[in-house]
DNA sequence: CAGAAATTTGGGAGATAGTGGGAGATAGTG
DNA sequence: CACTATCTCCCACTATCTCCCAAATTTCTG
């Protein structure tokens, strides 16, 4: 599973490097989409399968549902390494989670995140600001 | 299966690119139809044969199953792709999805989707506005 | 502390994709 | 039946992207 922080910078051509410590977990290929409070999510091949399946199966018939799936699965894209390390995110999603100059990489559960570096800061002051609910820090400490 | 989006500009005869990630899935032909939320739906050609055999099944004495194939069914039209890989859109189905200038088009579980531009952000910042159901966000993760 | 290795960053060339226009064919109208 | 408008198919130019290479900086090791 990864974790840590890394902070990075991206060139015009929208092109991120995958910290070194997390390249094993993505080595066979990845899916960027769309994450929620703005950052984007990165899946390994493998895993996105699996997510892929589960969004195909939801019903056509609510738009909940639908709005949904446009979110996630439109939203998505294939990426794999280049020789330096970096993948290139599409116009798209940078243009949505204003991925330019400087953004962090952070390790999550099952993915990576991929952060506007201000808006990574002002998340992390909400956090401070809004201590986790009681029942979620009893998850983490027992 | 289809996924990611992209943007396009629609000339003054009505044509739109299909995504090159998304041609093999087309190749074949496809039909064009109105869609939910003021989009218009692609199909494969032969997934457009199974929906047309549900549609002929559905009863005509009822009034809301007439009008669900009048959306579905009346509004089809065949398209397919030309040398440069686009598609000709008749008028009619412009019209009702304000196809014109720029299009995204959106790959979605079984069909590819085409939006008005502004259309499709704002359909977006609604899901954004309203966070998705729990229930949805673990279709996502597991 | 010095050399070696790895990492980060930038740039360039060939290939691919996006856009627009035109001519012949087809269909619609008087 | 003739004329006109529209559509389809074809061609060509331009822009963009991907892959490859190379330099500069940092980190690790002996």
């Amino acid at each position: 599973m990864p974790f840590g922080e890394f902070q990075y910078s991206v060139d015009d051509k929208g092109r991120v490097i995958i910290p070194p410590p997390f390249r094993d977990f993505v080595d066979d290929g990845m899916v960027v989409t769309r994450g929620m409070e703005g950052c984007l999510y990165v899946f390994p091949l493998t895993s996105w399968r699996r997510i892929e399946e589960r969004l195909t199966d939801l019903p056509l018939t609510d738009h909940d549902a639908r709005n949904f799936v446009r979110f996630f699965y439109s939203g998505a894209a294939k990426a794999k390494i280049d020789a330096a390390g970096r993948i290139t995110i599409p116009a798209t999603l940078r243009m949505f989670a204003e991925v330019r100059e400087q953004v962090m990489i952070a390790g999550a559960p099952n993915r990576l995140e991929v952060w506007n570096e201000s808006r990574w800061l002002s998340n992390l002051a909400e956090v401070q600001s809004q201590p986790p609910a009681p029942e979620l820090l009893r998850e983490l400490v027992g």
